[in-house]
DNA sequence: ATGGTAGGGGGCCTA
């Protein structure tokens, strides 16, 4: 008498459902909307993150993205920075702007809470460059030490969570094509890179590095004196992820290739999967 | 040491 396979194997009463979550610095929402448009398409992120919109709220293409299938939460400004969050899961506690200094007016942090399958806490930052040094590295050293407050709160909140962005930093020389070229720049100077490690110290993982060895991946090529075409890249777009959110990460990527299409940010998207 | 390019917005500032 034949068994039939599924006679033996007990039909499991759960779905496994990968979600991705990806970031991008797209540099200006105006210039990138074809662009942004054609990648969520290809790419399917569940959720997106996005930094320097350089938009104010107000003037966020919402509709072409709502028709697209996500909610939409922005953390604008005029000309400069400005964030955003892009899910197709209902989004809730919004908060808008890095805790911590009420006199900073720059727009470059949101979070939320995506109600999935399960919750997580959802970090978008947009990490001030630093240069020249002098007052802005200033700002971007203090904005670090908030930056530490917050995820040492998520991690004591033991929500699932991460932390994803621009993060201007760089975080270990593998990470430049050319380190040497970077040793006295604000993405790269010990300090800056001290203060990153005491965050991924407190507990968050480095989502790209748990799923990538060696060297040779950037998230960011200069539009000038053709960095892309020589390849010589900085890797500082980056997921964290607290331990509960870590034990979920199945795949980490960086989309290099969207850099060589027409009209480029000059970062390329970032993205995780996740087995919620 | 300099400047190379891009975006926003209507001046230069930021990167």
């Amino acid at each position: 008498m034949r068994v039939l396979l599924a006679d033996v194997v007990p039909v499991f009463q759960f779905e496994i459902c990968l979600m991705k979550i990806a970031s991008f610095n797209i540099n200006g929402i105006k210039a990138r909307t074809p662009a942004l448009i054609d990648w969520l398409k290809d790419s399917r992120p569940d959720v997106a993150l996005l930094q320097e919109i350089k938009s104010i709220d107000e003037a966020f293409p919402r509709e072409t993205f709502e028709d697209l299938g996500y909610n939409i939460e922005t953390h604008g400004q005029k000309s400069f920075n400005g964030v955003a969050i892009l899910s197709k899961y209902p989004l809730r506690e919004i908060r808008r702007g890095l805790p911590g200094d009420e006199s900073d007016e720059q727009a470059r942090w949101i979070e939320a809470t995506i109600c999935a399958s399960s919750e997580i806490k959802i970090c978008c930052l947009y990490l001030p460059n630093g240069n020249p040094l002098g007052p802005k590295y200033d700002y971007k050293l203090a904005w670090m030490d908030r930056l530490f407050l917050r995820a040492h709160e998520l991690l004591r909140s033991e929500q699932t969570s991460l932390i994803a962005g621009d993060f201007n930093i760089i975080p270990q020389t593998e990470d430049a094509a050319t380190p040497e070229a970077w040793q006295n720049d604000a993405l790269f100077k010990l300090e800056s890179r001290a203060k990153f490690r005491k965050i991924l110290n407190l507990g968050f993982l480095d989502a790209f590095r748990a799923c990538n060895d060696g060297r040779g991946h950037y998230s960011f090529w200069d539009y000038q004196a053709g960095a892309w075409d020589r390849n010589d890249g900085i890797r500082i777009d980056h997921f964290l992820l607290s331990p509960n959110c870590a034990d979920l990460l199945t795949n980490c990527k960086i989309d290099s290739d969207i850099r060589a299409r027409e009209k480029p940010s000059d970062h390329v998207p970032i993205w995780i999967e996740l087995n919620v």
